[in-house]
Parts: structure tokens; sequence; C-alpha cells
DNA sequence: TCTCCCTATTTACTCCGACATATTATGTGC
DNA sequence: GCACATAATATGTCGGAGTAAATAGGGAGA
């Protein structure tokens, strides 16, 4: 029941080789692949991994690469390995789910509906207190990043990619005011993975409504240093992107109407 | 020169030697020296690190030992490596700075006062919003281990593993009752870490209060279901440990006084 | 029959030396 | 002075050999 081995490779290294682009190393794209699979479920909390000998061969890498894939993985918590009794999974509550890689693993397959609604309680938590902070820590310097940031966002809109990078920047500088390393980590992790989402906001449809208003509210109350408007403000930007993100997956799970209906624009 | 197996360790392997306990693997020793030193600023951010081979000569271990050490940086986000290039220190904003061991690392040697207020900050924001979900979406079970908890805690007090232990239960019942996964792993991550500078309020004097009537509070608010008084309650207990552990460092920063009047007790 | 210890096996761990690859630096021609 | 080809160098990948650790199983003693 153990083995299993002489099942097609062809399947095995398939994603291996796509995961596998230039400045992308092998034991990269084998963590990427792995840990996809085991975000994905595919291998369970408690299982074994086949051994490092077995396992390496079936992917056709050396072992060394391998077992470099493997340490990664369980740097981010995901598996752990003695001997004798092999390498398995961990439980999921061991797993660093707020690490930016992981993150990006749970995203690239279906992610599962109850941790997108984790993160965004928790975006909803997090966003509103930095920008309390930034109101009240925010520099000139600050505010001047966070302007141009906003100019730029004007004039590229949201659909090209110097808008939504504009975007970026302009929540860079709101955590950056913060003056707080641990809040600036985590939220840029997590806006990361959120964003990583409007991929399929974006491909879905146009987005509903002008953000543009909204985070001009933000800037003007961290600009006047009003630590409640700012708060108020990010929280109203944090339920537009929960909206927008859940009828995103909304529409991805239910795809009964002609996606092609959906995307005429 | 070339092997170099049988030698006497000298400074060099100090470090790797010590934190080389059983369970405790040759590459996890190696990845603990060199995040220590980078988090210690031993290693400043930019900074190339020396070859593979010269540096894996230095620590008197094999190439894939400290390689696989490396790959645990790179996961962390502490390091990046390319050939030709060189193995460099990433600029600090990168670094997962909430990852367990980051943590851990972090507070090995002197914990950086600014990046312990941002801890305490980041706690300050997470708990008490944890307790509100707690508050709203407990059940029966989470009650009653709650409740266990803090019998345990009465009958040792925090001055014993076991108590400490029961600390820790209370805690993570809260966070269960929180049903969001995200959460409950962020909050764990800065409670251990919080907790690990706990040792020295432990050796500096005994606890100033009694904080059984404070978690009782907590308790209460959330089994009644009270949201905000939940919250609130959690709040004052962030504070409290907020304050013992300010004292604790100050008292760590000025020995001046002679630690043996302090240690009288 | 049960417990405890000891042995044996399995598996990850460590080491080694060689080769491949990617990136930077250098040099050459225009 | 610039673009392109070339070489140098450090990381990346490979395969194999031997070591150490943890579990399972068997044997001795109670």
């Amino acid at each position: 029941m153990t083995t299993g081995k002489n099942m097609k490779v062809d399947e095995t290294s398939r994603k291996t080789d796509e995961t596998r682009g230039p400045g992308r190393r092998l034991h990269g794209a084998i963590a990427h692949r792995l840990g996809t699979d085991i975000l994905s479920g595919k291998y369970a909390p408690g299982e074994v991994l086949s051994g490092e000998v077995a396992f390496a061969e079936e992917l056709k890498v050396s072992r060394s690469a391998y077992r470099e894939a493997i340490q990664v993985l369980t740097a981010k918590g995901l598996v752990a390995s003695r001997p004798k009794a092999g390498t398995r999974v961990l439980p999921r509550e061991r797993w660093n789910l707020l690490d930016p890689d992981v993150l990006g693993w749970a995203f690239a397959g279906k992610p599962d509906i109850e941790f997108v609604r984790s993160l965004f309680e928790l975006r909803a938590i997090v966003e509103p207190a930095a920008a309390r902070f930034a109101a009240r820590r925010r520099d000139k310097d600050d505010l001047k990043t966070m302007k141009d940031a906003l100019a730029a966002m004007r004039r590229h809109t949201l659909t090209t990619d110097a808008g939504r990078a504009a975007d970026r920047d302009f929540h860079n500088a709101i955590l950056t005011a913060t003056r707080n390393d641990a809040l600036m980590v985590l939220s840029a992790s997590i806006g990361a993975a959120v964003n990583w989402t409007t991929q399929f906001k974006q491909r879905a449809r146009a987005l509903p409504r002008n953000p543009i208003p909204d985070h001009v509210r933000v800037y003007d109350a961290i600009a006047a240093g009003d630590e409640n408007a700012a708060a108020e403000a990010m929280n109203v930007l944090v339920d537009l992107a929960l909206e927008d993100t859940r009828s995103a997956i909304e529409d991805r799970d239910a795809p009964q109407t002609q996606p092609d209906a959906l995307a005429e624009e």
C-alpha cells in the first residue's frame, strides 16, 4: 500500500517543470509544488511522505535539492521530519499561515472560503488601527509620498499596472507612517495575499465603483491627524475590498452563468 | 587541513555546538546561529556573507549542512543568494518578523526596545479584537476549557510551570473560540515571543499583582457574550503585561543598582 | 504473563567531490 | 563610447558513501 511508485511520471514532474522559471531555483520549485499540494490538502496533516530517496527519485531530482526543499517547508512549519519516523505533515495549527509564501500557496489553488474570511476579519482589525497610528505619527515626508501615490492612482486607474502599483505605494506609505515594524510586515503580507485574489476580481468584471474618493478620505484624515476619522475611513476601504472579493468569489464558485456573458465589459 | 573533523572545537564553532542538543539537527543549529547573528545586527542588511565553501569551512561543517541552513534563512526572508553575487542579508522590511523562529532569534540577544514596543502595540490591537470574536462565537466546550484552565491557574500560581501552562491554555482557548485561523496563528506567535521575555520578568522580581481577577473578568465577559466588555477586559490584561515587561526591561537595562538588592525578595 | 532492556533495522542526517548553470565582469570590435 | 561576445566565479545540482537516531521487535528477567 505504500509504494505507488510505478505510476506514470509525466504527471508527477509536470508541475515542477512549469514552476521552474529563470531566477527560480529547482529546490524552490519543489518547495512550491509540495507547498501547494499540502495547502490544497493533497497531503493531509499527519500523513507521512515517501522516503527521501523514493520521493526524490519520483520527482526526478537529486536528494540534495529535495532535502533543501523540505528544509524550506520545515522552516514554514508545514512538515517535520525525524529519522526512522519519516517526514510528516504537521497539524494545521502549526503552519505559519501568515508567511508570504504560505499565503501564496494557499491562494494558488482554490482558496478556502473560511480562510479568506479569517484574513479579511484580521485585516478589518489591523488596517484601521494602522491608519490610526499613521494619523498620529506621520510626518511631512509620509504625507508627500501618500499624496504622490494618490495622484498617480488618479492618472492611471486601478485597471493598469501602474495604477495598482500606486495603490500599493499609498498603502505602504501608510504602513511606514505607523512606525511599527510588526504592523508593517503583517499588513504587507495580508495585503499582498488578498490582492492576490484581486486578479480574480479584475478578470471577473470591471470595478463596480471608483475607489479614489475613499482613498482621499483616508488621506485627509491622516493629514489632519484625526485618528478616529482615519480608522473609520480605512474601515470603509476594507469593507469595500471585502465586498469586491466576496462577489468575485461567488462568481467563481457559481459559474453556471456563462463566463463570456460576464466578460463582455 | 582538509578534514578538520577530529580537531578541537574552538571559538568559531562554540555557538553551533552549544545549540546542538539531541533532536536538534546540525543545519538547525547553524540556522539558529546565523539567524541570531543577523537579528542582533552582527551581519547588517546588504552585507554579503563569505562564500559557501569558505563559510562552511569556517563553521567546520559540510557545504550541504550550510546550504540547508541558508535555505531556512531564505525561507524566512532573512537572506537571498544568487550565483556569482553571493548570499546577502536582505533589508529588514523583507524579514518575516512574525515567524516564530525569527521572533525567538530576535529575543535571543538583547531585544530591541523599539521592536518590543511594536509587538505590544500589535498585541494591544489584536488581543482585544480576539476576545471580542470569542465572546461572539464561543460554545460550551470553549467555556469549559477556559474554566478548567482558570481553575488550574488558581491552584498553581504563575510562579510554577503548571501555572504558566494553564495560562497558555486559557489564552489558547480564547483563540480557538474566535474561529479564525489567521488570528490564532498571529496571536500565538506574538504571545509566545512576548512570554519569552517573561523569563526576564520572573527572574527580576516577584509578580507585582495577582493576575487572576483580571483573567476572571475576561472569562465572565466572554461567557456572557458581552463583546465590548470582553475587549475591554482583555485590553486591561495586555496593559498589565506591557507594564510588567516594561519595568523588567528597565531593570535589565539599568543594572547599576546591585542585582542582589533586587533579588532579596 | 508482564515488564524492561537490548538489539536490529529503517530512516533521516552529514559529508564529500564533481559537474552544471547563472550572473557578473572583462575585453573586443565597431 | 556603446553593443556584443567571452571568461571568470560563486551558487546550484548531482550521486554516492557513511553516520547517527529513533522505532520496532525479540529476549532475558521478574
